[in-house]
RNA sequence: CGGGGUGUGGCGCAGCUUGGUAGCGCGUCCGCUUUGGGAGCGGAAGGCCGUCGGUUCGAAUCCGGCCACCCCGACCA
């Protein structure tokens, strides 16, 4: 058998040689091969931020030359950026396997009939990049693939001898999201790891969603993520337990709340408030004020000269059509998302300025407690306005308000509800302690569905008694392209990216500071370090000056740099901890010792 | 979807108010010099000024429509 050595002509226009019109200055080095050369990478590092970048990632990742923008929300990964992708997607996927899981692919162009089955696609609405085949036939670019999965699991699964099954994959999603933002943090094409769990019985359920919680836990920590666990609120993808992982950093997008006592950590949407302490207040007799012209908290804040928080402010909604109040302190907002979930399935609007001229009883801006239940009008309240408690609200008149008006002896609460945003030195659900409130990027959500897509496509398997078991499912998802903004939003300094060593582009940064001893020693150090199985990037470019190299060593963020210089004539390297801004000298053969074992 | 803004060479920008067919810095290419913190000199390439229409002898510039993109908010597993 023949040698199957190379044959493409020695000067073709990738490699060594000199084409005719092309000459290469630098030759391919076949034995280190593996070795990242910038005199040959696709690489352009901008020395100004792009006009239209803001948070970290968006700038440093684009000016790094790690990802360009294609179009709104659509990001092209180059060189350097996917080999930092594909150190992601390889830790994701090697710990996916350990809990084993398998990894699969379907196609990311789905029929729109089913997210139709599963009630989705209106849902989803104008989320959801739609599209129509030759015939007519309604697409859409899969945001997430639940009803897929479930589909390959009735497809290919009849037997509980079959289950429990974990499968994922690791794609590209489509979002049409309103508005594209920072970066890769939140594209309109973005790579995801989906994976979804099988099981016949609540505790496989349970025990799945363990196992990738544990997982995740890994995942993170290998690719050197700080993070936090939160318990979320399942939304949009119906189902119970639900967490999120969270990545703290100013350009996230989420709030959370954190508790500085205890472990407890939610998503603002799902902290829930507990305990009323009454105010221990002497409670004289209602006053009525004139108050004209101030229909807002603020204004009457300013004009009767009490904190907003000893206002009590009444919203007015319908639930359902029927006019209901809802009685929070002024310096809270009503979290309408909270308050629809509490009431569900019923349906909760505000009311217009419609309802209110049919209403004349109900003065907009002047709503108090007092005698509603005698106008027919529900009065739910925040657990804050409990028993006992004085407010200062509205005297049901134009232009008039109440003060030392009293819970439980100048009106009643028909039901309390928490329904009011959170703020910071709320007391902890779990110790009491004052809450922080944060910011951050969600990087990865697991939920226990339970039957919403099984039910929907009835998915049954055969029990050991021959009789239909209906399987209850698990969806476990990690943002993989957002990782990647995550991980540089928290590592990223002054001077450029900073990778943690797992997910860097490289292992070593070797800068040729200089020509002729320094660039050949460069080389071999490269080549020494290739031999010892590390990744290298080598700035072997001619004509660049050594500060610039260094300049763009420090913005690129590969952990470790190895100049190789002034003192190449006595075989003596630089090595530079791009973190911890140290440097240190000594012999090549010690600094690739150190590495290596490092 | 509301509000604000921007489209001029690969990147960052000026020119527009007051119309006369485009300029600066960086980058790129060639030559020489230089090489431990974004080098110097000389030469060169590269732009239908987002797009369509209007006004005008003449439009990057004035007017109108459209498109794209960015920022804030709403939205968003």
């Amino acid at each position: 058998m023949p040698r199957c050595r190379c044959r493409v002509p020695r000067n073709n226009r990738y490699g060594s040689g000199r084409a005719a019109g092309y000459p290469r200055r630098t030759p391919r080095n076949t034995e280190n091969a593996m070795v990242l050369r910038m005199s040959r990478l696709l690489l352009k590092t901008l020395r100004d931020d792009p006009a239209d970048a803001e948070t970290a990632s968006h700038r440093l990742l684009v000016r790094a030359g790690y990802v360009r923008r294609s179009s709104a929300g659509m990001w092209s990964w180059l060189p350097l950026g996917k080999r930092v992708l594909d150190n992601v997607s390889r830790i994701v996927r090697e710990e996916m396997d350990a809990i084993g899981g398998q990894e699969v692919l379907l196609p990311a162009l789905l029929p729109r009939e089913t997210y139709d089955a599963t009630g989705r696609a209106a849902e989803y609405g104008d989320l959801l990049f739609a599209l129509t085949d030759r015939k007519g036939t309604d697409y859409v670019l899969g945001p997430t693939h639940e009803e897929s999965f479930t589909l390959l699991v009735k497809d290919q699964v009849t037997s509980y001898r079959d289950l429990p099954v974990i499968l994922y994959q690791i794609q590209t999603k489509y979002r049409d999201e309103a508005r594209p933002r920072s970066g890769v943090l939140r594209g309109r094409e973005f790579q995801m790891k989906d994976a979804y769990s099988f099981d016949t019985a609540p505790e496989g359920l349970a025990e799945a969603y363990r196992l990738h919680r544990e997982a995740y836990v890994r995942i993170f920590e290998r690719l050197g993520l700080d993070f936090r666990i939160v318990s979320a609120v399942s939304g949009a993808m119906g189902g119970s337990a639900s967490e999120e992982f969270l990545a703290p950093a100013a350009a996230g997008e989420d709030t959370f709340a954190d508790c500085p006592e205890c472990d407890y950590a939610a998503n603002t949407e799902a902290v829930t408030f507990t305990a009323a302490v009454p105010a221990a207040v002497d409670p004289g007799p209602v006053e009525e004020l004139d108050t004209p012209g101030t229909a807002t908290v603020e204004a009457l804040a300013a004009a009767v000269g009490v904190p907003a928080a000893a206002i009590l402010k009444n919203l007015l909604v319908k639930v359902d059509g029927e006019i209901t109040a809802v009685g929070v302190p002024g310096d809270r907002e009503v979290d309408l998302d909270k308050l629809a979930e509490h009431l569900a399935p019923a349906t909760v609007e505000l009311v217009t300025a419609e309802d209110f001229a049919l209403r004349p009883d109900l003065v907009r801006g002047y709503v108090g407690p007092q005698g509603l239940s005698t106008l027919g009008v529900r009065y739910l309240a925040d657990p804050r306005v409990a028993a006992g408690t004085a407010w200062t609200t509205g005297a049901n008149k134009p232009g008039r308000h109440a003060a030392g008006v009293v819970c439980g002896r100048d009106f009643t609460v028909d039901r309390y509800l928490d329904v009011v945003t959170v703020q910071a030195g709320d007391p902890c659900p779990r110790c009491g302690a004052g809450l922080r409130l944060d910011r951050a990027i969600e990087i990865g959500h697991i939920f226990q569905l339970g039957r919403k897509y099984t039910d929907a496509f009835r998915l049954d398997v055969l029990g050991p008694d021959g009789k239909p078991v209906r399987v209850t499912m698990g969806s476990y998802g990690i943002g993989v392209s957002r990782a990647v903004a995550a991980l540089a939003e928290q590592t990223a300094d002054a001077h450029g990216l900073c990778w943690p060593a797992e997910v860097a582009p490289a292992d070593v940064h070797v800068v040729a500071a200089g020509k002729g001893e320094a660039a050949a020693l460069a080389a071999r150090a490269a080549g020494a370090l290739d031999a010892a199985g590390l990744r290298v990037l080598l700035d072997d470019r001619d004509g660049v000056s050594v500060g610039a190299k260094f300049t763009d060593a420090e913005l690129i963020g590969v952990p470790r740099v190895l100049v190789a210089g002034r003192r190449a004539a006595e075989g003596v390297v630089e090595l530079r901890d791009r973190r911890a801004a140290t440097r240190e000298e000594l012999p090549l053969e010690d600094a690739v010792a150190l590495l290596r074992g490092a």
